[in-house]
DNA sequence: TAGCTTATCAGGGATTTCCCTGATTTTTGC
DNA sequence: GCAAAAATCAGGGAAATCCCTGATAAGCTA
């Protein structure tokens, strides 16, 4: 099968946050790598892994010091991370904000009253570097539509942070699985999985399993 | 089996009740019977059906004709259906609105900066007939606590489940410390990190640390 | 005051993880 | 079809966790 669209969601409201990640995944090539309520932490998984598509709520009223701006936020991923296309998802749909996020390098604009399938569709348009704004807020803003014009193709490479088989150890871990447990699990040897082990603690640079679970969790790469 | 709780949803971002939809629907004594985005819609179902608990997002800004202010759906519920336990689910969890829709007659206030879960804890308390506040909320609330006394049942402390030491310890276990370092960090002895670490898995009902970390992880103990 | 929770400390031993060294086979991408 | 990545397997030993058995002291509360 074709690899993924990997979709990371930048949004504070975690409720929001859990509920997208599930509406999202439904779809066989959508993949939520991650999700996060802070700017920096979007830039540092950024730095570390490949992400298709970014999802950003424009208000990030923010539960952390500095108050965030949406647009800052978007245009500093659009310099900074050329090869991740920004989907502005905002509650606010009035024509300025849609032209200045559109003009801070957002691909699409989708309005939180718009349901999911419409943020399906404008990650598979993202994807293939085109642009959309959502039916509801383009029947609003008709006048507008001159800001959809075409837009340079960009690259794309980078490899992928965890492997299937990684992620199924992965799992069976955050479950209190035991190396011997997950081999019997997996039918394969206790050491195989310790390799498992050992190499996603080197891919993601943290200390010990503890730590990587806590790195996953926090990431969204497991389910529960 | 016992019979589920019935629940509807009014709220005017279709994302935010598909994903709701979905989230609480996961819960086995849930039951999503509805949602919409207008309270007319909330009247004429009440009207003909059975519903234990509506959530209510306080600002409807409504793409209808007149502006439906949520304050007001919740006293009209209140009066007209008392057996509906409304709690609101809001952006705004400053003391004014909460105070403001507790007296309307809500009897739970969620913040959509808390996870479903908390949704989940304030359904299922609502339903007993309790009062409830989200964590968010109370702990930016603490202050005010004067106003919330005999307000509110539960003020659901973040001490419920693990001390604040056992907090501390699970914090630096997060980060990869081991039990030493850990010792070393707190000054105390390697066997009390052990016992504490010990009385965590015991409270959390979790085979081992990595376990306890993913459930504390998710169910956002753990800052990050 | 009696009982409960929290926080501290400890020995001994079984089990598990961690870390170093390797390796072969299978799958996948170009 | 070749090279890279992923998946498999392995020994040995140090370190850490887990599990059982305890204990003491402080603080809260009914």
């Amino acid at each position: 099968m074709p690899e993924k669209i990997k979709v990371y969601h930048l949004e504070d409201y975690k409720i929001m946050r859990e509920g997208v990640k599930f509406l999202l995944s439904k779809d066989d090539e959508i993949e939520m790598v991650g999700g996060s309520k802070t700017a920096d932490e979007v830039y540092s998984y950024l730095d570390k892994n490949k992400v298709d598509v970014l999802i950003l709520d424009i208000y990030l009223d923010g539960l952390d010091v500095k108050t965030v701006d949406g647009f800052e936020v978007c245009s500093t991923v659009h310099k900074k991370y050329p090869d991740v296309k920004v989907i502005a998802h905002s509650v606010y749909d009035d024509a300025d904000r849609v032209a200045r996020i559109m003009n801070a390098g957002a691909v699409g604009f989708v309005s939180k009253k718009s349901g999911y399938e419409e943020l399906v569709h404008a990650i598979k348009v993202a994807y293939t570097g085109k642009k959309y704004i959502c039916i509801e807020t383009s029947k609003k803003l008709k006048n507008l539509n001159e800001f959809l014009e075409g837009m340079v193709d960009t690259l794309r490479s980078e490899n992928e942070f965890f492997s299937n088989r990684e992620k199924e150890v992965l799992e069976l871990l955050a479950k209190g699985y035991s190396s011997k447990d997950i081999a019997k699990e997996l039918f394969i040897t206790e050491r195989t999985v310790e390799t498992h082990r050992k190499n996603m603690v080197e891919k993601a640079k943290v200390k010990n399993t503890v730590e990587l679970v806590a790195y996953a969790s926090s990431r969204g790469f497991i389910k529960s």
